[in-house]
DNA sequence: CTGCGTGCAAACTGTTTGCACATGA
DNA sequence: TCATGTGCAAACAGTTTGCACGCAG
């Protein structure tokens, strides 16, 4: 359920001027065997060649990535930390948004037609040609919650001291990301 | 209708410890009496505070713009920029959501009370406490198409051949779209 | 064989932080 | 008074870019 085989890809490219190299066709295929509802930053991308041993280079990781985004093979998400994620975007994937705790950024994804209605008939009324539509929403998970925390800050939190605030606690702690349908 | 004078500010500070400064009373006040719609990033901030006379440090912007954001006086925005933006947050102000051009970033207001509605109940079902819930529409405005659409790629981007707009035809994949909703 | 793509390192942008001093409650 | 807040500069993280070489078309 590939939404690119490496000659779809390359015809993609080349139909563009831009051109089939092991680098896009080895970040592609990261993407495509990717747990459903993950989505990567340049840097984890960066760590899982590196892990498999690819020698990928970062600048190059965040060229394609720009490259795939423009060309619509990748969906830029703006999740709240402070960098970009990426993930698929295809035919064959659903269109989806996002439940994101600010604090454990454990992610829970949806899905709703009203939703993308609604999106393409406001970029409609305004002229807009539609490029994506994203619906994110801010919260804290219940258990965070139960860790303590108010809507305000953290107790004992100063504006000089090192905030640690929504910091992540693990790399790994969000690989249990949730995908509702 | 201002939701915060320096009074009420001082005791929302106080009551969590924080303290009412000259700095942060100026900053609020900039919010207030923008232009309905603006949103600033804290570069702007500075250099509007700067224009003013006033001589507050880009630290102390991002410091109080963090505050606020957690006090829940502003709001913070991810727009697609690369860099976060704020905007007056509160009961007075409507909740609403952007449509943005990825081109030029020319961002468009609108409210939704049904958007609002879909992301509190999806928050509530699944137990997470809500903070905020932004649609975000991305597109390229209608000035920028007609000025051919180059961006998203990194400066001199050799694909200067055909430019050619993306058909980005996968969002009307099956739902009819074509009814307003 | 041409010029796009890559790796590298250095540059850049937006943001955070350590420190000493200033100041609000 | 004294912990909080500020300004400054340096540190930082994420991303970009200039250059020389390598390789796809």
């Amino acid at each position: 359920m590939s939404p690119h085989t490496s000659a779809s890809l390359k015809a993609l490219l080349n139909k563009r001027g831009f051109r089939l190299t092991p680098q896009r066709q080895t970040i592609l295929y990261v993407f495509q065997t990717l747990p459903q509802g993950n989505h990567l930053s340049a840097e984890d991308l960066h760590q899982i060649l590196r892990r498999q041993g690819e020698r990928i280079s970062l600048s190059t990781v965040y060229r394609t990535l720009h490259l795939m985004a423009y060309m619509g093979i990748l969906r830029e998400l703006e999740l709240a930390e402070g960098h970009k994620h990426y993930e698929l975007n295809s035919p064959y994937t659903e269109h989806h948004h996002h439940l994101v705790c600010v604090q454990c950024n454990q992610t829970i994804e949806f899905k709703s037609d009203l939703i993308d209605r609604i999106g393409t008939r406001q970029a409609e009324a305004e002229g807009y040609h539609l490029l994506d539509c994203q619906l994110t929403i801010y919260g804290i998970c219940p258990e965070a919650m139960q860790r303590g925390w108010s809507r305000t800050l953290p107790e004992g939190w100063r504006c000089s001291q090192s905030q640690q605030r929504l910091q992540r606690s693990d790399r790994d702690s969000d690989s249990d990301m949730a995908s509702r349908g």
